[in-house]
DNA sequence: TCTATTTCGGACAAAAATATCCTAATTAAA
DNA sequence: TTTAATTAGGATATTTTTGTCCGAAATAGA
């Protein structure tokens, strides 16, 4: 469904959100770790998250990465999502054709545009907050 | 959300379907050209679909690819899918952990069962004969 | 200022997915 | 029986994704 590149971009994402949640900066080396995750794969993600400005990050000692308590009820999994994978799991056609056209449908058309809506409302409903949140109170997991 | 190798797999079993309604059996060039997919990976595709049974082939002059009437009826996208993408999409943890488990669950557990239930019944719901009639019919298409 | 620690970013490597090439096996028809 | 057409299947090549390595830049603290 997702790139590896997202779904350790989504961990990385909610674990940082999470001990954001007590003021605390999380190292690369931590996250990793966390999320069982290549340290310098998820390097690259967090420095293209970063640069999108949906994490902040700080070289040095003491340096690591947090984000802001009201990103997190702004940035939703869709934009984590649309940032690493692009939009063609939200536009693109389920068979593969060019374009994905109500007017000149693929064979599946009708009934792929119900799912991927499904799967487009859902992320766009579900923010890093509350995630982090299910994390926080030990309700769900990011490894094993 | 599919694989290449499903996409050319779906719309080369449709292919193969519309045209048995009319008795017609395809030869491997006629279906990549039909379906704009590269001809020796459709043709690895459909010897795998061949090997389990989904669609016919014959070797030889007049020979090609072909489908019972009544195994459209039976055969769903479902069993494509599942053919050649395996069912990682179908049970996998949307966040990759290496097992979807509602006692232990990621973040998303709960609302990305959703999604893959829904999909999971699409597919299972949706016969090649379905597929192929729309096809017949000119209502779909498998290119552009 | 110096040092240790951390992220940044470019180059490189490995693995997986996608795609191609070529020969063998089969088979219908001349 | 010969020929031409077709699928089968193994080997190889290309592209994309995933993953690694290493030095540069920044920075907190000694
Ligand atoms: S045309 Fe294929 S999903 Fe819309
Ligand atoms: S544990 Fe992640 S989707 Fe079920």
């Amino acid at each position: 469904m997702f790139s590896k590149a997202c779904e350790y971009g989504i961990k990385a994402t909610l674990f940082i959100a999470q001990k954001s949640l007590h003021q605390q900066r999380v190292s690369l080396k931590e996250i990793a770790s966390e999320i069982d995750s290549p340290i310098a794969f998820t390097a690259k993600i967090l420095q293209s998250l970063a640069r999108s400005g949906m994490v902040d990050s700080h070289k040095g000692p003491t340096g690591g990465f947090e984000m802001d308590r009201t990103k997190m009820d702004t940035i939703t999994l869709y934009e984590i999502v649309h940032a690493i994978d692009g939009d063609q799991i939200f536009h693109g056609c389920g068979l593969g054709l060019k374009q994905c056209d109500a007017n000149h449908p693929c064979p599946v058309h009708e009934k792929f545009v119900v799912i991927r809506e499904n799967l487009t409302q859902m992320l766009q409903n579900t923010t890093v907050y509350e995630l982090a949140s299910g994390l926080d109170i030990g309700l769900t997991l990011l490894k094993r």
